[in-house]
RNA sequence: GACCCCAUCGUCUAGGGGACUAGGACACAGGGUUUUCAUCCCUGCAACACGGGUUCGAUUCCCGUUGGGGUCGCCA
């Protein structure tokens, strides 16, 4: 046996299929996955369909697909398969029936004919009473002549599971011990009257099949953990370890919802945040390696990945930093690469052309321009902010651009610079050199030199050195600019 | 309401009794890079929630208070 199979170290990411992936649950299934890799274990996706409503399968796609983009790759899954499959609790239903047949025959579960209305009420009066709201524990002598009789009434039973008096330990590797008492907790149902699994069955029957290690999850399911336990040790399992992660909230502290901007990980790609800088980002959020390092890459992420680095305190998501985090990661993609990357972008805004194959001279241009442009991204779509500068013949003047255009001074400049632009175009050099003349001439110098130039020639106040502008321009293109500026 | 978790700069965090006049990063402010700035460099601003203990000594340990969050579903 290999060192790498002895460990045993099993975890999983179990997401249920009811909506897009949400950046909280993909930094769980980051710290998962980079758990697995660190210790050389298995990292497997389950996907938890037992919600039959909600559940649909073009959300388990589109799971697989946020995960793969994101840059996790699990070793078991419904797509590829494994030993302890199958990976979808909805196909597992037969292994979920025999675990109840267990129960049964032991007793340790019975029949509820409760329905939601009546639930409700006994809740709503124990609540007022100033009394834990938790099952009542009526159905839980009845009689088969009774069962029979509710069952006559057209009533399904759900199964509830017998809570007994005691204390439960979680061991949880981030929080330390957490100690429960099973008084707090009422019989739950482990079995829907529609026969499906409830949640917490299924995922206590499962994290013992599959024999996961280590559950790794966020806080919210850190008071569920006992009743995971219970299942566990009534099915004969060892439980697992747990290690709580705090959870991701937004800038009022409160859970993260669509009002605080984007929450799907397919957003973030979309917007082309780099797969590499956003796992940067939500590795830190929640974990710190120790030392002053910020910008890491994957495989480093794995080498110093540790769950005893795990903070407690819940995380505010601060997109500023993650813009930032965004353009340190640009700095290290190869620039064929880059432009290969930003081409879908360019060609969805019609910078480029959709139809027509980009030659390699015009990939060659491309190069250049997302070298200059890059300290500037923090995700690929920013390229749209300055492209069309390098990509396109003409650029829209803003009023305050025609406004600068329109005065004395810069007629002056444009006129003067017209004279000393070098036929065949310009290096960084001759750049200076023009520009030189052109202050001599005019007697400008300063910002009220660069200003009026750069807004002829981008359109805009503001952007990426003239210096390195210039250069990416031919001849052609820079004397249209600043004759279209006299004309203003 | 009960139970559980949490608590260092605005934000992410380092810190695990003296090394702390509490370190780094983002953000912000100012300056620089003989033009703008969203790059880059420098400087600055800014925190141990509060009250009790324990100790020669607490940001670090214990208790309480306050505050925040989570759970208490035939959702997961």
């Amino acid at each position: 046996m290999t060192e790498d199979k002895k460990n045993n170290i099993r975890v999983r990411f179990a997401p249920s299929p009811t909506g897009y992936i949400h950046i909280g649950n993909v930094r769980t299934a980051l710290f998962n996955w980079l758990f697995a890799r660190k210790n050389k274990g298995v990292f497997v996706l389950r996907i938890e369909d037992t919600d039959a409503v909600r559940s649909r399968d073009e959300y388990v796609d589109a799971i697989v697909e946020g995960l793969s983009r994101f840059g996790l790759e699990w070793d078991e899954g419904p797509d590829m398969g494994g030993s302890l499959g199958p990976y979808k609790q909805s196909q597992r239903t037969a292994i979920y029936e025999k675990h109840l047949k267990s129960l049964q025959e032991r007793d340790l579960v019975y029949e509820c004919f409760c329905q939601p209305d009546e639930l409700e009420e006994m809740k709503k009066r124990k609540l007022e009473k100033g009394e834990q709201p938790i099952y009542s524990g009526k159905c839980s002598d009845l009689s088969e002549k009774e069962k029979r009789a509710l069952r006559g009434e057209g009533k399904q039973p759900a199964i509830r599971f017998r809570v007994k008096q005691e204390e439960i330990v979680v061991k949880d590797l981030i929080r330390g011990d957490v100690t429960f008492n099973t008084s707090t907790i009422g019989d739950f149902i482990i079995f829907k009257s529609d026969g499906l699994p409830s949640f917490h069955f299924a995922v206590a029957a499962d994290d013992g099949e599959m024999k996961i290690s280590h559950v790794i999850r966020g806080e919210d399911h850190l008071t569920n953990t006992p009743k995971h336990i219970m299942i566990l040790n009534a099915l004969g399992f060892v439980p697992p370890l747990y290690a709580h992660l705090p959870m991701i909230v937004g800038d009022d502290h409160q859970p993260l919802s669509k009002r605080h901007g984007h929450v799907s990980i397919k957003e973030y790609l979309e917007e082309g945040y780099l797969p590499a800088s956003l796992m940067n980002y939500l590795a830190l959020l929640g974990w710190s390696s120790g030392d002053d390092q910020e910008i890491f890459t994957p495989a480093e992420l794995i080498k110093k990945f540790d769950l005893l680095n795990v903070n407690k305190s819940s995380a505010v998501f601060d997109t500023k930093k993650l813009n930032w985090m965004g353009m340190q990661h640009m700095k290290n993609i190869p620039d064929t690469k880059l432009a290969q990357l930003v081409i879908p972008y360019l060609k969805s805004e019609e910078i480029m052309d959709c139809k027509k194959h980009v030659t390699e001279e015009k990939f060659d241009h491309l190069k250049k321009v997302v070298n200059v442009l890059r300290p500037y991204l923090s995700k690929l779509k920013d390229i749209l902010k300055y492209a069309d500068i390098f990509l396109c013949n003409d650029v829209k003047y803003s009023d305050e651009v025609t406004d600068l255009l329109k005065k004395d001074e810069s007629q002056k400049i444009m006129k003067s610079i017209l004279k000393y632009l070098p036929v065949d175009g310009v290096n960084k050099d001759s750049f200076n050199t023009v520009l030189s003349k052109v202050k001599e001439e005019t007697g400008v110098k300063g910002k009220s030199l660069f200003l009026p130039i750069r807004a002829a020639v981008t359109g805009r106040l503001k952007g990426p050195e003239l210096v390195d502008v210039f250069p990416l321009l031919s001849f052609g293109t820079l004397k249209e600019r600043f004759e279209k500026a006299l004309k203003i």
